[in-house]
RNA sequence: GCCGGCUUAGCUCAAUGGCAGAGCAACUGACUUGUAAUCAGUAGGUUGUAGGUUCAAGUCCUAUAGCCGGCUCCA
């Protein structure tokens, strides 16, 4: 007798061995219908495996993510398949689902144009109709190999040499296509109804630069294509979020040719950036920071002495002043140095918090600039924390809880990383050790989830990386938190301790915006370009409905200004619809429709840019709404 | 940096190898207008750049720059 617990709770019960699939058959056959997999003991698995002893089963359909990743990895296969047909010398690489699809990694010995993927997408359509069903078998590792050799696959040969000793090497075989593959995979292709292959890329084999750039194609499959239509619909509403895009039609950056990666801040754009930084200093003041500002360009000298040299000349530029050579600064860690050792520091001062928004330069590689998010020239909201090092943690929490409360007031969620020591970097295994145990101490304290990012650590530490999403659900470091123990040795920082003795601190740099730039390419994305009254460019636009109003609106406009609001009058000679549209697109939260009514009534018509007409009302009730909104920051999403 | 694609007026986009165009924006004029686009007119271009093929190149070829999507890398 075989006990299967499902995820209510019942409890059913077979005399035999019985597949997921005719448990689900027996549960109802709209479930049947819908499984795409099994979760065996929590485990994903073919709704074919059988099941032989008690277990927990839960069958997934389309609305579990198992079951979605289990439908796109067959997806992948049916993509590898359709290829292989057309083009039987292409080599197979690797090809798992992925968050909103599936890719394959192909060796081609032509480039795969978007025309080739329509004849591909065609081909795969039809092995979908063919309803094929994928069946599974293992081999013996020498047996696999030699398989993979004859079929002339060298990655899969590569892959499953890899594979670790007394790993299952599976294969699934769905019609004349068969593929090394881990599984699991849905019971028939003809449960994918809707599937759309949508770009190539390069990528590296095992994404190593050193490796061959293989073809990667990317498409996205669904059971449903009213469900493909909805996604290819959110993707196009999300592209117009772009904030490359919305910084042009809104005026507020530019990145222009002569100087790629250096964005130009517009006038509106600079209305956002100066109220960033304002606030920042305003909180970081409370906070218990002071604030110091360094040079951009420095003797190379100092940049040897910080390891910058030997650690990320790659990504420096240089320059030269009278015959010396000269450094851009690429952080501003050193420069916060100098200013510290430049003075004896007591016990009693630390920790010492010094902020600064300093403008840093790196030389990224063209194929990695992103709009604002990933530029050469960019300003970090930077801090130095020296201390002692029983004060870490309490430091690390602190900064921790800055960079929480900050992200709470734009209404960001945010995922944390915990990066770990990098092939290149400096210090002895033991101090990188201390440092990560800190990190890892005080992010158990706040009791934050955190993933771990293996080697992705700056040179001198290891880091707690805030990452936020971008409009596409591409994800962007923007806080971190870097625990240094080297660039005290290297500069021979000391404070005097309780004991009158010599000591050597320890620093934290941190960022909380990571550079303002990234953060105004999320915060425009997040907004989609309607900010929050207390960040808008423009806040007020006053709309006199003929020029019979216009000295009236220019008396208001004053009077708003006084009031410290960011107002601006439209006189021209239009209609007021085309005002109103043009105040609209520019997502300005606040229009003042004046015409003969209100000059007569001493009043004001209020449009708000998110509920419409409000109506007429004092001027001071509009006032007084306005600048609660602006005081309170507050914002509706 | 690598792979693929793209680049035409300020913006969004047209133009079989055969006279470079439209809409919006700008400017001028008329309309004095009540909650998402009034009408008419004017101006705007060495088609990213440099070569080449051709009687003829926006269109084909080569190189190059920038951009877009990824890979790699990172705030």
């Amino acid at each position: 007798m075989i006990k299967i617990t499902l995820k209510d709770g019942k409890i059913l019960e077979f005399n035999d061995p019985i597949t997921a699939e005719e448990v689900a058959k027996s549960i109802g056959m709209g479930l049947y219908k819908a499984a795409l997999a099994a979760k065996i003991d929590g485990q994903v698995k073919d709704l074919m495996t059988v099941i032989d002893r008690d277990c927990s089963l839960e069958i997934l359909i389309w609305d579990d993510e198992g079951g979605r990743d289990t439908l796109r990895h067959t997806a992948s296969h049916v993509l590898a398949q359709a290829v292989k047909r057309l083009y039987p010398n292409v080599k197979l690489a690797i090809g798992p689902a992925i968050e909103n699809g599936f890719y394959y990694d192909f060796d081609a010995d032509f480039p795969i144009t978007p025309e080739i993927l329509e004849k591909i997408e065609k081909e795969m359509e039809k092995i979908v109709k063919e309803g094929l069903r994928p069946e599974r078998f293992v081999l013996p590792r020498e047996e696999a190999i030699k398989y993979m050799k004859e079929k002339n696959e060298p990655y899969k040969v590569e892959l499953i040499e890899d594979l670790p000793e007394g790993e299952e090497i599976s294969f699934y075989t769905q019609g004349e296509f068969t593929d090394l593959c881990a599984g699991p995979h849905i019971p028939n292709t003809d449960k994918i109804k809707a599937i759309k292959l949508l770009s190539v890329a390069g990528a590296y084999w095992r994404g190593s630069e050193k490796n061959k750039m293989l073809q990667r194609i990317y498409g996205t499959a669904f059971t449903k294509k009213s469900d493909l239509e909805n996604y290819l619909n959110m993707v196009e509403e999300a592209k117009k979020r772009d904030h490359r895009k919305l910084g042009r039609e809104l005026e507020l950056f530019a990145i222009h040719e002569e100087g790629p990666g250096f964005p130009f801040f517009y006038p509106k754009g600079m209305v956002v950036r100066n109220i960033l930084e304002s606030y920042w200093r305003e909180v970081h003041a409370k906070w218990g920071y002071s604030e110091i500002k360094t040079p951009i360009i420095l003797n190379e000298r100092l940049w040897h002495q910080s390891g910058h040299w030997d650690h990320y000349k790659e990504n420096m530029y240089f320059t030269q002043i009278d015959d010396q050579d000269y450094a851009v600064k690429p952080m501003n860690c050193p420069g916060a140095i100098l200013v510290y050792k430049s003075q004896m520091h007591s016990y009693r001062e630390l920790p010492l918090r010094l902020g600064e928004l300093g403008l840093v330069h790196r030389h990224e590689i063209s194929g990695a600039l992103h709009g604002l998010m990933r530029v050469r020239a960019f300003t970090q909201d930077d801090a130095h924390i020296f201390m002692m090092p029983s004060q870490i943690k309490d430091e690390v929490l602190g900064v921790i809880n800055l960079i929480d409360s900050f992200y709470k007031v734009f209404g960001f969620e945010y995922h944390v990383e915990l990066s770990t020591r990098p092939e290149d970097s400096m210090g002895s295994d033991e101090d990188w050790e201390n440092a990560t145990n800190a990190l890892i101490e005080a992010l158990n304290a706040a009791g934050l989830e955190y993933k771990i990012n293996e080697g992705d650590g700056a040179f001198y530490g290891p880091k707690i990386d805030f990452h936020l999403r971008d409009s596409i659900g591409r994800t962007w470091q923007c806080g971190t938190i870097q625990l240094d123990f080297q660039m005290p040795e290297r500069f021979d920082l000391h404070y005097t301790g309780e004991d009158g003795e010599k000591h050597r601190p320890v620093m934290i740099h941190r960022v909380v915006f990571g550079s303002i730039e990234r953060f105004m390419g999320i915060l425009i994305e997040h907004y989609a370009g309607a900010f929050p009254t207390w960040l808008a460019p423009v806040q007020v636009r006053i709309l006199p409905v003929t020029d019979r109003a216009n000295e009236y609106a220019k008396g208001l406009e004053e009077r708003l200004k006084e009031k410290g609001i960011r107002v601006e009058s439209d006189l021209r000679n239009e209609k007021i619809g085309y005002k109103i549209r043009e105040a609209q697109v520019q997502k300005i939260p606040y229009m003042l429709v004046l015409g003969d009514r209100e000059v007569e009534a001493g009043s004001v018509s209020v449009r708000s840019r998110r509920e419409g007409d409000l109506g007429q009302m004092s001027f001071d009730d509009f006032v007084n709404k306005v600048r609660e909104e602006i005081d309170k920051k507050i914002t509706y999403v």
